[in-house]
DNA sequence: TCCTTCCCTGTCCTTCCGGACAGGTGTAAT
DNA sequence: ATTACACCTGTCCGGAAGGACAGGGAAGGA
């Protein structure tokens, strides 16, 4: 228990951080924390994305926090879904472990995807990451309908930098989800509907809100019998009790 | 910031104690971290609340975690909410700092209360304790509308020990708060009420609840009434609104 | 261009909700 | 024994909700 690979001062600055994390409410704040790793970690970008996991293993993309990655370069990696073909993005979803990323291309073989992810990181001067110099590290909820991954480019292996990141990705993982980016998203309510039934959760009536939305009874009620639907909801105090309980509108 | 009180050996416990606190999913478990906690600080007993905190101070305690305490001795502090008005506590969700309890105690002024508090605490041998050697923290969530304090007793001022519990504490609080500890209690509501409630969030009508529950339809609406009435809601929708955002219904 | 999605509106009709009235019982604490 | 509270029930009624019709307009991708 005593030495493991850590020195004194890593501890003391990983414990500062683990503290900053609890106290951060702006992402702001969670961006500054994630930048003070290099306090400890030479690595070159990090980029991290919040996600929503299915029952059924579906993955759906929530929020990506980009700490020095070229924005351009993400962007990319979004289109089509590319970043979640990413055998190293996968394995964080499958595993959620740390995971050396030289060791997980080493097991995959070369599809087609990766081809295009390769060419895609060389454009910006990666050629030297996907030959492994990473870290991943996926988290869950306890529940496992929630989870992110965090990836640190540029490191080399060793069992300090392992160890930190062990540490330490589980609380910035805490300290977004506190954050409040999970839910909201994943709704397929379109704005209108997500509107209308923020006014619907206040108590307020067909005619309040086509008042508030200076828009037609006919129409409130249209969009609410849509979330009904959506929803699989019986009333609209079932739609409003399942988005809530989905997150699909804020809890305040 | 790379010396402070802490020695190596403090800081990896402590990194050990918070990544454990990450994976607590039951009470139980929650409960041995705290305990583990003597590992570090030769503290004789701890206990803990978890409180809603009103927007006008008025604090509705929902769930004390026992570490070392006789049973006896905060059963009988409960009574009367005279736990409530303990300095050592009014204190801890006054400040929300770690405070030595010697200090809290030297500047209040000895009342009624203080003197039954100190009586029975003398009663179940904790003479010393009421003289100072001990530590209490709040710790509220960024809202403001929930906390907790944590109070350890037998332990010396020393600056160490600050240290400890000033990084731990919160932690302790973020696990019990995961816990989904927190809402629930504090509810106001009768168990019919309750009952009639989970049925209104399922979606159920009058008519569908007043057979499920074998009572009549007008029965099913007066409580309902009551409940709008108690939540301050306009609709039975909004009632169920308020009822998932305080968390006086399970959210499943 | 077509097709899809979102947004908007109307009428008619049945059912449900919620307020106001006015009662009843049983149980536990003071 | 009185009070308090949870629990239960009824009737009446205006207004709200929700389903089943049947439309129209605008934007954006295939």
């Amino acid at each position: 228990m005593q030495s493991r690979h850590l020195s004194k001062q890593d501890a003391i600055i990983l414990l500062e951080l683990i503290s900053e994390s609890l106290a951060c409410s702006t992402e702001e704040e969670v961006l500054r924390l994630m930048n003070r790793l290099s306090e400890l970690l030479p690595y070159q970008a990090a980029v991290s994305c919040m996600s929503t996991l299915g029952a059924n293993g579906e993955i759906e993309a929530l929020k990506v926090v980009n700490v020095d990655y070229p924005e351009d370069y993400l962007a990319e990696l979004g289109k089509d879904g590319l970043m979640m073909k990413d055998p190293v993005v996968m394995e964080n979803f499958r595993s959620f472990r740390l995971q050396y990323w030289a060791d997980t291309i080493k097991q995959r073989p070369l599809s087609r995807d990766m081809h295009e992810i390769i060419s895609l990181a060389e454009d910006y001067g990666f050629s030297k990451t996907r030959a492994g110099c990473g870290y991943g590290h996926g988290v869950r909820n306890l529940k496992g309908t929630e989870g992110s991954f965090f990836c640190y480019q540029g490191l080399l292996r060793s069992s300090r930098t392992e160890e930190i990141l062990g540490i330490i990705i589980p609380h910035f993982h805490e300290a977004l989800r506190r954050l409040g980016v999970v839910p909201k998203a994943g709704s397929s309510l379109t704005p209108k509907e997500t509107e209308v039934l923020k006014w619907v959760k206040q108590g307020k009536s067909t005619w309040d809100i086509s008042t508030i939305l200076g828009i037609s009874e006919r129409t409130v009620k249209f969009h609410i019998g849509n979330i009904m639907q959506k929803l699989d909801a019986t009333t609209r105090t079932h739609a409003v009790a399942i988005a809530l309980e989905r997150g699909l509108v804020d809890i305040e």
